[in-house]
Formats: structure tokens, C-alpha cells, sequence
DNA sequence: AAAAACTCAGACAAACTTGTCTACCTGACT
DNA sequence: AGTCAGGTAGACAAGTTTGTCTGAGTTTTT
């Protein structure tokens, strides 16, 4: 479990990082973190001022990562609407290589509801840019559009936030499988 | 808090529902039901082997009262695009009248990664009833259809989903305007 | 009348929770 | 030589968690 050279901090977030979307936010203790991660308690508490503020860097690290395997996917793919498309397939093996583990954003909402602001402007921060990067795929995309940028954009979205959701729930691929079909309709 | 008339077993479930929709199941002890429900720990246990059982219960009690709720939302409509949109609408009212609480079956399989055979399966069982409510509409639905029945259900089904996440997440209702119109797109 | 179902209050076990604090150590920079 | 960033181990506080159990009392059914 242990990663080598890594520093410290980077330690405690990845441990966290693991722990927290395998096991959720709620169930994952800070004794079971610097446990894993191999480090003191005081160590983490000199990091992360608070288990709330160790969130925090881990949303920003789940949407990093997101982020990297997209642009992979999307290297060399130029066409807006086979963009789309690749970011569908994307977002399933994202899913397969999670075990179904969900969006981690939404998970962390669905966990906590009380949240915090730090917290809440984060996971919304993500999810905005998230539904930006359809956006600007409609935006390239050529010919007249019937409907807005935005209304199209919109709905990708939801079919893509909405089929990630259904995947966690019935572990299996078939609603991103759905959700591409509905995006074909509509594009 | 306390609704009178109500036997024991009802009493603790109805605090249950609240309390688990309310905080989070996680985030909610046994203790806390019992004292807000006015009953005895050995009574709680004596009608809920487990907590596990209570949230098995409490799934159940959420389908119907949505179903309830949809059903006098339909009252009176017989168009299937019509009751469509209705179903749309009275998602709206719920998520208000709930705070943006999203979904509770969504909300319970992100907190427990660990998922329980009794709770998956209730989870699944109550999202397939959704499901089947768009299916039907479909089927009823006139005129040569370029595209399969299930498609285009699932498609609505994804759309509903999440927008009721996504509503959640934004604490407002504009994902479930988008998803409205998303799926007026796609009739 | 007897039995069964139901309800009460609360102690108890054994664990876990976040965060603070003491006390100490190492290495780098000024 | 001195300061400070960064690290160790672990005790501690004050609370929480689910579930069991004792022991009693009431209500309903047979």
C-alpha cells in the first residue's frame, strides 16, 4: 500500500484519497488513515488543519485525476461530438476500474448533509467544471443548432452525471451505455 | 416531533425516516431515534432485528410516499407525454418540500460502498419501479417511434435521475428545468 | 385464567470518533 | 549557535457507536 518517495503529506492524501472513496468519507476514521499511511497523528494534524480540510485537498485530487485520464482519452481526438463521445467511454472505464465506486463529488454531498461551505464550493466547483467541458465541446461543434449551447451542453451533462449515479447503483455499464444512446438522439 | 395515534413500530419508523433523510443513515445512532421517537431501546430491536433492517423499512416507506405523492400528481392526466412532464414536476415539489435532499435509495448506496444484499436488493427493487413508470408511458404513447421503447424510457429515466441528484448537489431547481426540457428534445 | 405479545428504563460491553497535547528527534537554513 | 520546519509515538478527553441483557409491567389473544 505504501507508495515509496513519496512525501509525507502526499502519503496522507493518497491514503485518504483511497480510503475515503472505498470506504466513504463517514467510515473512514483519522486513526485508520495515518494508520495505512504509516505516519504520527500529528503529522496529519500539521498538513490538514482538520478532517474536513483533508476533503477538501482530496476533492481537488479526484478532480486532478479525472482531469489527467480525460485528456488522455481525448489526445489527438479533434471532432467536438467524438469528443463527447470519447468522454463517455472515458467516464465507463473510470467506472470499471473503480468497482463502481460513483462520483466521488456527489458522494461526498450525499454523505454529509450538513455541509460545509469549504466543502460544498468545492464539490461544486468540480461538478461546474465538469459541465464546462461540454459546453465548449457544443460551442466547436459546426452547424445550426435548433436549440441553445447551453440546453444541449446541459443535457449531456445530466445523462452523464445521471448514467455515473446508475452504474454505482446497479454495478454495471448498461445506463452509460444508455446514456450514449440518448446522446446520439440529441446530438 | 412526536405524532400521536401512531403504534410503537410506526412511531420509530417515521423518526427513522426523518432522521435518516434528515442527517444522513451514517450519521444517525440508534439512541437518537429511540429519544426522539419516545420509545425504548429494546422496543426499537424488538420490532428491527437491525439498524440494518430499520434502513430496509425505511426504503420501503420512501418508495410509497413518493408513490403517493406521484399519484396525486396524476390523478386525472391520461396522456403519457403529459404524465411525463408531471412526473417531472412533481420531482420539483419534492425536492422543495424536502430541502434538496435528492434522492434517498442514491443517497443510501453512497454511504455504505459496503452494500448489504438486503439493502441493494430493496435499493434496486424501488429504482426498477421507477424505471417501469417511464417504460409504461412509452409504451402507451402514440405514433411510429424511430426508436426502441426501452431507449427512449431510459433515457427519460437517466434524465430524472439526475436531475434529482443534480438539484441536490446545486441545492436548486434549474437541473430539473434542464432535464424537462432535455427530455421535451427527445418526445 | 393463562399465555403470548408488547413496552418500559437503563446498565453494560467493547469499540470507535476527532482533535489536542506532551515530549522528543532530525536536518536545513541563517 | 540558534531557530524553525517537519517528523516520531502515544496518552488523553469527552463523546459516540450498535446491540444485548436484566427485570419489570401492561395489553391482547386464546
Amino acid at each position: 500500500m505504501l507508495i515509496a518517495d513519496l512525501s509525507v503529506r502526499e502519503q496522507i492524501l493518497e491514503t485518504a484519497n483511497r480510503l475515503f472513496y472505498e470506504q466513504g468519507y463517514n467510515l473512514t476514521g483519522i486513526n485508520q488513515i495515518i494508520e495505512e499511511a504509516g505516519v504520527a497523528k500529528a503529522s496529519l494534524y500539521y498538513h490538514f488543519p482538520s478532517k474536513e480540510d483533508l476533503c477538501v485537498e482530496y476533492l481537488k485530487k479526484r478532480y486532478k485525476n479525472w482531469s489527467t485520464l480525460l485528456q488522455r482519452f481525448l489526445a489527438n481526438v479533434e471532432d467536438p461530438k467524438e469528443r463527447i463521445i470519447k468522454s463517455f467511454e472515458c467516464r465507463s472505464k473510470y467506472l470499471v476500474d473503480t468497482h463502481f465506486g460513483g462520483c466521488s463529488y456527489t458522494r461526498i454531498i450525499a454523505e454529509m448533509p450538513q455541509r460545509s461551505v469549504k466543502i460544498n464550493d468545492q464539490v461544486i466547483a468540480n461538478k461546474e467544471k465538469q459541465r464546462m467541458f461540454f459546453i465548449e465541446q457544443i460551442k466547436k461543434m459546426k452547424g445550426t443548432r435548433t436549440v441553445a449551447v447551453s440546453d444541449l451542453a446541459n443535457a449531456i451533462f445530466l445523462l452523464f452525471d445521471g448514467a455515473t449515479m446508475q452504474c454505482q447503483v446497479y454495478r454495471d455499464l448498461h445506463p452509460m451505455k444508455n446514456a450514449l444512446k440518448a446522446v446520439k438522439m440529441l446530438l
